[in-house]
DNA sequence: AGCACGCCGACT
DNA sequence: GTCGGCGTGCTC
């Protein structure tokens, strides 16, 4: 018997199969993980198929020498995913494949762990004789009472309660009196169970959206797509969607954006599914992960929520994929290979005969327009549950405010708000687009701007340690008292941050208490959950912060939301700035009113014509989306069309712009002749918009592609240029999450 | 990815 | 004469 192998070795020179024999003395199955003699070292290798017959030099076969489970790690299906990302991203398929293993798998660097327990071996009617012939020993003593249920105890259970454990235990365990063993024990993650809460009645709206999605987990069907306005219901339409799976026998994974920022789906999901229920996210430990992911490919665990990467959690009899928030960017992996969760999620359902449900309140312009193409079903939950209305929505513009005098970063409208908000005993959410105290230092006298030394980009000013940040490498530096140029004293922080509002805030309101959630506050473990709890136990009535309050919290004491500078994101230079400002006000809105008190929203803008803002306030999805759409028609954007780049790296900026140039003229020389070189729609090599990360001089060669079935020969052959020699590190990107 | 094999410069 | 630079080619 023979196996074809994947040796886990990431590179394109070794991405193909390698024949090993199969010695009689292992029991080995396709998909599991062994270890095998390659070359002269030794490696792991995935097990891709079995065979009879080698169709290699027999005398060159070596044999596998163990494997690293006793059972397959990779399912059937997932294996044959991987293959589809191999072609699609372009990776080898053991890169393909090591998406589909906790990280920590891998080389053996995860043990099993285990519990030392101790057990009483005296029967319960001598207990009362052993203790009395211990009178030697009080902690002898007290030990045989701890143990006298004859229970196994963890050891560590049973040191907080004595002085000293180990002498009186190794006495008692030498005599036989005692048993102390180890056992495997599984992390559990959990914080505890919580109580199941009565099922909600449905709405008419979830009802019906129920009525087309649970026919679809026996009976293949196109993707789904749910656009529901905030507070709509989608989570319990998602709840009865996998409890209707779960009767069926079948599994569930649920993908959320980050999930830190849904602990409340975490928990509804806890309180309906118990210990069925798995979750897999970045912030487990180690050991936590790998024994999720266990409980999951055991069975033990037939529901999984997770991150992106959960999307390929080894769950058998898949009945339906969900992806919550499906507008989300971090669906789209940073990491190589830069695979999409919600293609993936799409494929994985269509290969195993899975329901798939796409859901957000602001669907991506991708998504929605396969609806309108026929390839996704769409379904509507224009209302939200026990007819409690959206909140209205006030427009200020602030470049009026400024003419009336108001050189503040608060509207008189939105200062009323709040007090009364704060006077009425409710709680109010502002939302500011920006981190840190400011967004750069500015010289007023001659205009120089801080930046990073190793990055291209300015430095934030922390006011709470008078630092000097940079986002992109972490750099931290003293704020200093005059301009490194001109040597001027008129050198401060501009613009505005979450820091400078919270200080605001406290002013305006005090005794109101203020929470502010940044990248600042949140930083150590848990924090994001204790400032979360605070302000949901009212401690403060204000909860000031980025993006991460925008999504996803469902705080039914408030009934004001601010959006402090609206427009913000609006003037990135990214053709998706409108689509972000759009899905960020009206998530953010959608904080508002969520309770029994209706709510209310302020939008402070500079730019109250613009139709993102102005579709937003109206939280009217199809209008946006309407002229979002021929917006990327007329000016060429996705999904009309595809942004591909080439990011050329390398120690100083000529060299990075010499790689640039050569894979430009590459590219036209061998295109131009052919009828492809029409899909290039431009193509320019120069300077990457961030000149410098981390040291490393950026340029590019970016070029726009028209979407057509015969772009992907154009794709394949840009990889394969990729991989070739250049005096700089080149990567080819396609649609990169951010032009920097 | 490693690691050996292999073919040219400065050293005991 | 040898030690060692890292180019290139293979690993079942």
């Amino acid at each position: 018997m023979y196996a074809e192998i994947i040796v886990d070795i990431a590179s394109e020179q070794v991405d193909r199969v390698f024949t090993y024999r199969v010695p009689d003395t292992l029991e080995i199955l396709p998909g599991m993980r062994v270890r095998v003699p390659f070359g002269l070292r030794e490696k792991e290798g995935f097990v891709i198929r079995l065979k009879e017959t080698a169709d290699y030099d027999e005398s060159k076969i070596k044999p596998i020498l163990a494997s690293l489970e006793p059972y397959p790690a990779l399912l059937p299906e997932l294996m044959e995913l991987a293959w589809e990302i191999r072609a699609k991203c372009h990776c080898p398929l053991c890169e393909a494949l090591r998406l589909m293993l906790p990280a920590e798998m891998r080389g053996g660097r995860v043990k099993v762990k285990t519990r030392e327990y101790a057990q009483l071996l005296i029967p319960p009617e001598r207990i009362e004789e052993a203790i009395s012939a211990q009178k030697r020993s009080k902690t002898r003593q007290l030990l045989i009472r701890l143990l006298s249920d004859g229970q196994p105890h963890p050891l560590d259970e049973l040191r907080p309660l004595m002085r000293d454990l180990r002498t009186p235990l190794a006495y008692l365990a030498e005599r036989e009196m005692v048993r102390v063993f180890e056992k495997e024990s599984l992390r559990a993650p959990y914080y505890g169970r919580v109580d199941a809460p009565p099922d909600p009645e449905l709405t008419p709206e979830q009802a019906e959206a129920l009525s087309e999605l649970i026919p679809a987990l026996n009976h293949p069907q196109k993707p789904f797509l749910l656009q529901g306005v905030t507070g709509s219901g989608k989570t319990e339409v998602y709840i009865r969607l996998v409890r209707e799976a779960m009767r069926q026998g079948k599994g569930a994974v649920i993908l959320v954006p980050e999930i830190v920022l849904t602990p409340q789906m975490i928990t509804w999901f806890r309180s309906r599914f118990g210990d069925t229920m798995a979750v897999l996210h970045s912030r487990l430990s180690a050991g936590e992960r790998f024994d999720e992911w266990r409980r999951i490919r055991m069975g033990d665990a037939r529901i999984v929520i997770g991150a992106r990467s959960a999307v390929f959690a080894p769950v058998e009899k898949l009945g339906v994929v969900i992806v919550d928030e499906e507008h989300e960017q971090t669906y789209l992996s940073d990491r190589f290979p830069q695979y999409d969760a919600r293609e993936i999620a799409v494929s994985r359902g269509k290969r195993e005969g899975a329901a798939v449900l796409l859901a957000s309140a602001t669907p991506s312009v991708y998504s929605y327009a396969m609806t309108r193409r026929g390839d996704y079903t769409l379904l509507e939950m224009p209302h939200r549950v026990l007819n409690r209305p959206l909140p209205i929505v006030h427009l200020v513009d602030m470049r009026q405010e400024l003419r009336m005098g108001n050189h503040g970063m608060f509207s008189g409208l939105l200062q009323q708000k709040l007090e009364e908000c704060i006077a009425g005993g409710h709680q109010a959410m502002l939302f500011i687009n920006r981190r840190g105290y400011a967004s750069s230092v500015n010289c007023r006298k001659c205009g120089e701007t801080i930046k990073c030394s190793r990055c291209d980009v300015s430095m934030t000013y922390h006011s709470f340690d008078q630092t000097l940040r940079c986002h992109y490498c972490g750099e931290i530096r003293p704020m200093p008292k005059q301009c490194p140029a001109c040597q001027s004293p008129y050198i401060k922080p501009m613009g505005i941050g979450t820091q400078k509002v919270e200080e605001e805030l406290n002013r305006r309101f005090p005794g109101a208490g203020v929470i502010r959630m940044d990248v600042d506050t949140t930083s150590e473990k848990n924090a994001h959950f204790k400032l979360v709890d605070r302000f949901r136990a009212g401690q403060a009535k204000i909860l000031l912060g980025t993006q991460m309050i925008a999504k996803g919290l469902d705080f039914p004491q408030v009934t004001l939301v601010g959006a402090v500078m609206a427009d913000l994101t609006l003037n990135f230079p990214d053709y998706r700035s409108a689509e972000r400002t759009y899905q960020l006000l009206v998530q953010v809105a959608g904080r508002a009113g969520r309770g029994e008190q209706p709510g209310e929203v302020v939008i402070q803008t500079y730019q109250p014509d613009h139709y993102a803002i102005r579709s937003a306030a109206r939280q009217d999805y199809r209008a946006y989306f309407n002229q979002e759409f021929e917006r990327r028609r007329n000016d060429l954007y996705p999904p009309f069309t595809m942004m591909a780049r080439f990011l050329c790296e390398a120690k100083d900026m000529s060299a990075a712009l010499g790689a640039a140039e050569i894979v430009k003229n590459r590219i036209v020389e061998e295109f131009s002749p052919s009828p492809l070189y029409r899909r290039i729609l431009f193509i320019r090599a120069d300077e990457a918009p961030i000149t410098r990360i981390q040291d490393k001089a950026r340029a590019q060669v970016l070029m726009k592609l028209l979407n057509h079935p015969d772009t992907d020969r154009l794709l394949r052959r840009f990889q394969e240029m990729a991989g070739e020699e250049y005096p700089a590190k080149v990567q080819l990107e396609i649609n990169p999450a951010s032009l920097a």
